[in-house]
DNA sequence: TTTTGAGTTGTTCGA
DNA sequence: GTCGAACAACTCAAA
């Protein structure tokens, strides 16, 4: 019996239950829709590399994957009809807006007798299965780990028990244009290219992992980001291969941050926009106005004085990438020093990450903030001068993405305005004081925790 | 129910 | 330069 198998965040042909679930039932459609919803606020690295991701999905289909462009709701069960398909087979979504469009597309597929089949999820454990013994959910990392560890997951998913048989019932649209890059190089995108990222640094990086990987001047972190995010590669397939060494333990947590913050999105579908902490939303005075703007716009730019910052800034606007120790550093400095609220930067990184995830991004900002998951204390802000010149000790990260720096030596680039006018070719005063600001920040909290406490 | 221990990734101050 | 304490008390998890 022929069945549609509808391709979201799971691109590839290996360790795929969802497409063995399907074979083994019929000839298979391979669909992927560009939902508007999705793609138009993406920027052009994201659409860039989801284009060549699905390429490589194409090649692998033998040139047999149908793309079309618009609502799911309606393009789903219109080519499950030319298919004549009696069965939509897919990956569980946990987002908000993936679960919501999950459901409405159900429910039109069952008025015409079609079934939804989901099986299997973009993670080892699906989200909503990890709990505490009376089986709530765990707000804090650590107990969810060693739960997380101690449920355990399924070795990777067999191979069909026959090849799949692809057919296509209908023309696929046209697909957009590559947007421009404007001279940023995409790495290889695809199952290929995924199994062999995750190849590499399981033989060169994972040793040196827990040493390197705070170095955004080293080459120490996986880089498997934008591959986990399309389900290039499942994190099965990377957690069958890992060992009990320092290395394989310190990325095995990374993995579970992952499935953390997709189980704590489970529980609170809207915390990709919404404090897990109300007061941030509400009692906390946030900077506004044409100032406020301008403040938010020299940080995206990477013009806000600050070299660490700004080679971060401009790495995201260069790479569609950024390390993620930079990450927090700038997400700190956006939150606590120039008081801008989190989703302001989480929109930001989403637009221009290329592994831009919903749920990680969101949590991750959160957890900076000081309004996630992590209840230690709110004082938690990042000095960007001594971040930079700790885990930048020789200034290499700053001078490959700001230019105007280059030609200071080591650890200097950390300091311009230690350097005569002349010697900083253009580069900018820092905006702000970032002591003066940190203690604004910490008064602003305690403002926010009074005021809810009085009312 | 109460109690106790602990919490990814920090910073600053003063000895 | 290095080290420990203070930050300021909070929330969660588990016994």
């Amino acid at each position: 019996m022929p069945t549609v198998l509808w391709f979201r965040r799971d691109l590839r042909l290996h360790d795929n239950p969802a497409l063995t679930a399907a074979a083994n039932s019929g000839p298979v459609c391979p669909l992927f829709v560009l939902d508007p919803h999705v793609w138009e606020p993406a920027g052009a690295v994201r659409k860039a590399y989801l284009l060549e991701s699905l390429k490589a999905l194409n090649a692998n289909l033998d040139g047999g994957l149908i793309v079309r462009v618009g609502d799911p709701t309606v393009i789903v069960p219109e080519v499950a009809r030319a298919a004549d398909a009696k069965a939509v087979h897919v990956a569980a979504d946990y987002g908000h807006y993936g679960r919501t469009r999950d459901t409405n597309v159900a429910q039109v597929l069952a008025a015409a007798g079609i079934n939804w089949v989901a099986t299997g999820s973009p993670y080892a454990i699906a989200p909503g299965r990890v709990t505490k013994a009376d089986g709530s959910a765990y707000r804090v990392y650590t107990p969810f780990y060693r739960a997380w560890v101690n449920h355990g997951w399924r070795a990777p998913a067999a191979d069909p028990a026959t090849a799949p048989q692809w057919f296509a019932p209908l023309a696929g649209d046209p697909w957009p244009q590559t947007p421009d890059l404007m001279g940023i190089t995409l790495p290889p995108a695809g199952e290929q290219a995924a199994l062999d990222r995750w190849d590499a640094f399981r033989h060169s990086g994972l040793a040196e992992y827990e040493e390197r990987r705070n170095r955004p001047d080293l080459a120490g972190t996986s880089v498997l980001g934008h591959h986990l995010k399309w389900g290039e590669i499942h994190p099965r397939t990377i957690l069958a291969e890992l060992g009990d060494d320092l290395g394989s333990e310190t990325f095995r947590k990374e993995i579970a941050w992952r499935e953390f913050y997709a189980d704590v999105t489970d529980r609170h579908p809207l915390s990709s926009r919404v404090s897990l902490d109300q007061r941030f939303d509400t009692a906390i005075d946030w900077n506004s106005g044409a100032e406020a703007e301008d403040a938010f716009q020299a940080w995206a730019l990477g013009r806000t004085g600050f070299p660490f910052v700004d080679a971060g800034m401009r790495q995201l606007r260069a790479e569609g990438w950024m390390h993620n120790r930079v990450r927090m550093v700038v997400a700190s400095f956006l939150v606590k020093d120039l008081h801008l609220p989190w989703q302001r930067g989480a929109n930001e990184f989403m637009r221009w990450l290329r592994d831009g995830d919903i749920a990680s991004n969101s949590h991750g900002w959160q957890w900076t903030a000081g309004c996630g998951t992590d209840a230690s204390p709110y004082h938690r802000i990042f000095n960007p001068i001594s971040q930079g010149e700790r885990f930048d000790p020789d200034g290499d990260y700053v001078r490959r993405y700001v230019p105007e720096l280059a030609h200071l030596p080591g650890k200097s680039a950390h300091t311009p305005w230690l350097q005569a006018e002349g010697y900083r070719h253009g580069y900018p005063q820092p905006m702000v004081d970032h002591a003066e600001e940190r203690r604004d920040a910490l008064d602003r909290f305690a403002r926010a925790k009074a005021s809810v406490s009085d009312s």
